[in-house]
DNA sequence: ATCGGCTCGCGCAA
DNA sequence: TGCGCGAAGCCGAT
């Protein structure tokens, strides 16, 4: 960008609106996804642009009431996150802005004095829209920053990948460039604000009660948000759970995995300092090869998949057509169990390991990855067509999960149908998308030990 | 316990 | 145009 001199990657940065930069007081990085300080590549080009133009920065926070499928659950969690944000950022001297309404809308007044306009990424439908809204509506310089992970999606790949071994490679090769330390430059406009507005410091339960529409799902105890928390999670994996990650990370009756897909949901840390901080361990290779996997291979498969796919989230698109087919010459295969969507919701099959599964879900807002697969193999299993069965998946995964409606949530489900995978031997129901029974967790794990634990809970 | 086959489409080599 | 190869699993043969 002429003039302002950066030390993001270009790659990452979108510009909407080129200059000439509009007279105004103040920059305005209207934060969204990308719901921290460290390590967010936006916030550091915000406070580059606002060195450059000598004006202050303001870091605006909109909170809707009504996203799709959110309830009381996932507000909790990101506020939580957003209490932590604001103040680090009153620490740096940086204004916050918290808004409550329309998310267009309150940007767009947010932003009628400003000479710049910033804003992160979201893969998302309603998040590019409400992108792309504010971007029509604006008339000063509009820049987004690509935060939310390692390779940017249109640099890692120019269309939608058919699967994890097409993307894999283009993902690994480039991971190097784009892992550079995000460092937040001194912010010089400190002094110059008249006066910091003073905003109350949030209290995440008063606030999401007040705001929220759709209160019948309660907070969960499991996992507490904010960007402190993903940290000390981060920390005690690296020291307690990394080292045998490829071994017992797949294992619902192990606690092998990091848990931080919540954190990552909202954008509470980065998954470029992640994998910075992994690869600087002693951990086996092995180890931190998986965990890459997962991390960057995986996750950004599902980001790739979300942007190129623009029905990610509706069976015909989401499905694969040899998939659909297959499923569609099977319909009236005869179904042993069918479920209606409250037995499944209360954990109500004859399956003790997917009522535990889904129970899990329930009460700590976050469902093993292994037992993902299964729970939505079964769920098609279970239900008279797999449309419905794919609605399901996804109402349920994104009600409970603390990381649903994230790409990971809709590919999760696309991947039960056949997404990204290829067609097995052909089977009753099924047809030849991929097969998943009982006999193979009783098979490669001590089942009964998770089905135990989650009784605990 | 371990191994190959299952089955289709992608992507590279010719 | 042809052909090698994948892939977060299952199943039957060894």
């Amino acid at each position: 960008m002429p003039g302002i001199h950066t030390a993001i990657h270009k790659d990452r940065l979108r510009h909407w609106i080129a200059p000439p930069i509009k007279p105004g007081k103040y920059v305005l990085y209207w934060m969204q996804q990308a719901q921290r300080v460290a390590y967010n590549h936006a916030l550091a080009h915000a406070v580059e642009i606002s060195n450059t133009l000598c004006l202050p920065l303001v870091v605006g926070f909109v909170l809707t009431s009504d996203f799709p499928d959110a309830n009381l659950r996932h507000y909790v969690f990101m506020l939580e996150g957003i209490a932590q944000t604001q103040s680090q950022l009153g620490k740096l001297g940086i204004s916050f802005v918290l808004k409550v309404g329309d998310m267009v809308e309150e940007v767009f007044k947010l932003s009628r004095d400003a000479a710049w306009v910033v804003a992160d990424v979201g893969y998302l439908r309603i998040q590019r829209q409400w992108r792309a809204q504010v971007a029509n509506a604006l008339k000063c310089p509009y820049t987004e920053v690509e935060t939310d992970v390692t390779v940017p999606v249109a640099a890692a790949a120019a269309k939608e990948a058919s699967a994890a071994r097409t993307l894999r490679p283009l993902l690994m090769n480039k991971l190097g460039d784009y892992l550079d330390p995000v460092v937040l430059p001194e912010y010089r406009m400190r002094q110059t604000i008249p006066k910091t507005p003073h905003l109350d410091s949030i209290d995440p339960i008063k606030l999401a009660d007040r705001v929220v529409t759709n209160k019948n799902i309660s907070p969960v105890n499991y996992y507490h948000g904010g960007p402190a928390e993903a940290r000390q999670r981060l920390k005690k994996f690296i020291s307690q759970g990394l080292a045998a990650y490829h071994v017992l990370s797949r294992d619902p009756t192990k606690h092998g995995q990091s848990d931080l897909s919540p954190y990552l949901h909202f954008g509470q840390i980065s998954p470029v300092e992640i994998v910075r901080e992994i690869q600087a361990t002693e951990a086996p290779p092995a180890a931190k090869k998986a965990f890459i996997e997962q991390m960057v291979v995986r996750r950004e498969l599902a980001v790739n998949f979300v942007y190129y796919n623009p029905g990610y989230d509706m069976y015909e698109q989401a499905v694969p057509h040899w998939a659909q087919k297959t499923l569609a010459e099977h319909i009236q295969d005869p179904r042993p169990y069918i479920y209606t969507w409250d037995q499944l919701e209360q954990g109500n099959t004859h399956d003790p390991y997917w009522n535990a599964a889904q129970m899990e879900m329930v009460k700590t807002g976050k469902m093993h990855n292994y037992m993902r697969m299964y729970w939505g193999k079964k769920i098609m299993e279970w239900t008279r067509t797999p449309q419905e069965a794919h609605e399901i998946i996804l109402a349920l995964n994104n009600r409970y999960e603390l990381d649903g409606r994230d790409p990971n949530g809709f590919t999760g489900a696309a991947w039960c149908f056949g997404r990204h995978d290829r067609p097995w031997q052909e089977r009753a129901i099924f047809g030849k998308v991929r097969y998943m029974n009982a006999e193979g967790l009783k098979r490669k794990f001590r089942i009964n030990e998770y089905v135990q634990r989650i009784q605990t809970l």
